[in-house]
DNA sequence: TTCAATATGGACTATATGGTCCGTAATAAC
DNA sequence: GTTATTACGGACCATATAGTCCATATTGAA
C-alpha cells in the first residue's frame, strides 16, 4: 500500500551509533552523518524524527547489541576468567579506543538529559547484574570468598571498569593501570 | 603606554570554566558565554585567542585551583580519614553535580585532542601522586598494610573515584554506590 | 488500473556558530 | 600635549547547523 523503504534501518542506526560513539553527540553533525551513511534528510526525518531521537535509538541499540555481547561474555567460562577477560579488554584501551558508549553519554549528556540518563542507568544496571551473577557463581564454585556482598562487589567492579576507561582516555601509563587488576581481584577473594 | 584591561582575566576564565564544566565544550556557545560573563568578542579574542585556547586555559586553571584544593585536602588529618572524605564527597554527587572536570574533558575531547589529553593526564597524575603520598603516610602510621604497592593502590583509588562519578551521573542508586566504599578501603588494609 | 500511502531527493530556511575588522577610547611614556 | 600602544563595542562575515517542504517515485490493495 505504500512505497518500501530503500535503506536498512539498523545499518543506518549502527552507522550513527559509531559516529556518536567515536565523536560524541554534539560533535557529530547531522549532515556529516547522513553523508557517511548515504541517507537523505527526508528519509532520515521520516524514519528517526530528530537527531536527539536518533541518539536515543542508538543508545538503545548499543545496549541491545554491544553491551549485551559483553554481558554474555561474562557468562562464558569460569567467573574469575570472565571477569579477568573483561578487565583485560579495558586495560588494552588506548586514548582513541571506543570506550563504553554509556560513559560517553553519561558524561556528555546525562546531567541535563533525563531520557539519556534513564537509558544509561538501565545499561549500567544490566552490566551490574551480570557481574553480580558471575560473582555469585564464583562464590558457589569456591573461586571467590563466599561471604562477600555480591551486589556491592558488582557495583565495585562496574566502577573500576569505568574508572579505568577514563584513565585510558587520559593516556595514563598502561603499566600503572594494569597493576590495579590484582587489587581489584583481591577484593573478590 | 596602552589602554588598561577593564575586565578581570581570572574572573572571566572562572566563568568560562564553570560553563565548560557544567555543559561540556561543544555545548557551550561562545556568544552565550560572553553574554554571561559580560565580555565583548574583541576583548575575548584579544585576551584568549580562541574558544579552544580558552578551554585549555580553563583546564589549566581547574588543575591549579579546584584540583589542587582537593589534593591539599588529601594532606589534612589522618590519611585514612582524608581518603574517606574524598570518597564521601564523590558519593554525595547527584546526576547534575559538577563531577571532576578532568573526566568531562577526558571523555568528550581527549580521544581526538592531544593538548587536552596531555593536560588531563597531568591532572590525573597529580591526583595519583597525592593518593600515593597519603597511602605511604598511612602505611608508615600503621593505618594501612605496610606491604601494599602505594602507587598501584593510588591508581586504584583514582580509578574508583572516576568510576563512582560516572555512576553518579548515571543516577545509579546512591545506596548501592556507597556500599563500594568499604570494599575500596579494605584494599588498603 | 486506479488510488491511498509512504519513501526519496534535494532545494530551501532560519538561525547559530566561531571568528574578523575597524573606528574609537583610554592609557602611560616622553 | 603628543604619540605609540592596547582595549573596547559592535557591526560584519562565511559557514555550519538542525530542521522543513514539496514534487516525484514507488508500492500494495481494491
Amino acid at each position: 500500500m505504500a512505497r518500501l523503504r530503500e535503506f536498512d534501518y539498523e545499518q543506518v542506526l549502527d552507522g550513527a551509533l559509531g559516529l556518536f560513539w567515536r565523536d560524541g553527540y554534539e560533535a557529530t553533525s547531522l549532515d556529516g552523518m547522513l553523508g557517511e551513511v548515504g541517507l537523505s534528510k527526508s528519509s532520515f526525518y521520516g524514519a528517526f524524527g530528530s537527531k536527539h531521537d536518533m541518539l536515543l535509538a542508538a543508545l538503545d541499540r548499543y545496549i541491545e547489541t554491544v553491551l549485551q555481547a559483553n554481558i554474555e561474555d561474562l557468562r562464558r567460562g569460569s567467573p574469575r576468567a570472565a571477569i579477568v577477560r573483561h578487565f583485560d579488554k579495558i586495560l588494552g584501551f588506548q586514548p582513541v579506543s571506543k570506550t563504553c558508549f554509556l560513559q560517553v553519554c553519561a558524561v556528555e549528556l546525562a546531567a541535563h538529559d533525563q531520557l539519556v540518563r534513564m537509558r544509561v542507568r538501565r545499561g549500567v544496571e544490566l552490566l551490574e547484574e551480570a557481574f553480580r551473577d558471575a560473582i555469585a557463581r564464583g562464590q558457589a564454585a569456591g573461586e571467590f570468598a563466599a561471604d562477600g556482598d555480591a551486589r556491592a562487589l558488582a557495583t565495585f567492579l562496574v566502577a573500576n571498569g569505568y574508572g579505568l576507561q577514563m584513565l585510558a582516555r587520559a593516556n595514563l601509563a598502561a603499566d600503572w593501570r594494569k597493576k590495579t587488576l590484582p587489587i581489584i581481584l583481591k577484593a573478590l577473594e
